[in-house]
DNA sequence: TCCTCGCTACGGGTTTTCTAGTAGATAGGC
DNA sequence: GCCTATCTACTAGAAAACCCGTAGCGAGGA
C-alpha cells in the first residue's frame, strides 16, 4: 500500500498517530499553527475522503481515527526519500541523519541495537 | 537553510543530483514518468525560480544545475519525516528502514561504521 | 534557398491544496 | 422558552501544482 500525504495532511495525521482518535478541536490544539476551526475539519474531511482516517459519531460530535498505520505511512517516505534524495543508499540517509542531530550514547547503543536485531533476524 | 520540493520537483532534481548538469531533453528521457517536453522545462523553470537550480546557456540550449546541495535537501526532508511519522524516535525510523529493505551483512556493517564514526565524534 | 528539427518563450487549462466564512442544528444553561 | 456556545455541512476563492500546446527562432542539411 502506497501512501502520500500533503504536508498540511502530514500535520494533522500525526496528532491524530499521537494522541489516538481526536475531535476537530482536540486536533485543532494540538497543532503547531494557529488554524481555523473549519480549516482543521476540512483537511479531516479531505484525509477521510482520501480514505487515509476515518470517524465515529460523538453525542454531537466527530471523533477521528488514522486508518493508515504510522509504520506504512512512513514506509512510504522513507522509500521515496531514499530513491531520491540519498540515492538508494541507507548509510548516505543514516549518515544525514547523525550529523543533523547530535545522538548522545544511550541513543547510538539503541541505534546499534536495531541493527543487531536486524542482523540476527538475517541470521536465520 | 530549509528546503522543500514538491513530488515532481523531487523527481526533476533527483536526476540533476545523479547526473550533474543537464538539458531539458536529457532530464526528460531519465525521468520514470513520460511527461512532456515542456512540462520538464516547466518544472526546471519553477526550480529555478525559487533558487534551487541554475542554468547556463549551452548553444541554443540551457544545461540546468541543482543549486542545492543534496545533503541540505535530505536534511530538511529526514528533519520534517523524523518530527512527524517517526515521533521524533530515530529508532524507529532506523528500525523501520531495516524493516523495508532487507540488508545484507555487508551493509549492515556499514551501517555500524556510520554509528561508530559518530560515536568517536561524540567523544571529543 | 528552403525545410525540418530541436530548443526556448509564453500562455493556459485543470486539478489539488489551503484556508476560512456562513448557515444551520443541537445541547445546555438561565 | 430562549439564548449562547459548539458542532458539522456547505460553499468559496486564492494560490500552487501539474501538464502541455503553440509560436517563434536558429542551425544544419537537402
Amino acid at each position: 500500500m502506497d501512501v502520500a500525504f500533503t504536508e498540511r495532511e502530514l500535520d494533522v495525521m500525526t496528532v491524530l498517530w499521537d494522541r489516538g482518535p481526536a475531535t476537530v478541536a482536540e486536533v485543532r490544539e494540538r497543532l503547531a499553527d494557529p488554524l481555523a476551526y473549519t480549516t482543521v475539519l476540512s483537511v479531516l474531511r479531505t484525509l477521510e475522503a482520501k480514505g487515509y482516517a476515518g470517524h465515529a459519531e460523538e453525542g454531537r460530535a466527530h471523533r477521528y481515527h488514522a486508518l493508515v498505520d504510522r509504520a506504512v505511512a512512513g514506509r512510504s517516505a522513507l522509500q521515496r526519500l531514499l530513491g531520491t534524495v540519498f540515492g538508494g543508499s541507507p548509510e548516505l540517509l543514516l549518515t544525514n541523519l547523525m550529523e543533523t542531530r547530535g545522538a548522545d550514547a544511550a541513543e547510538l547503543e539503541r541505534l546499534r541495537r536495531v541493527l543487531d536485531a536486524h542482523a540476527s533476524e538475517e541470521e536465520r
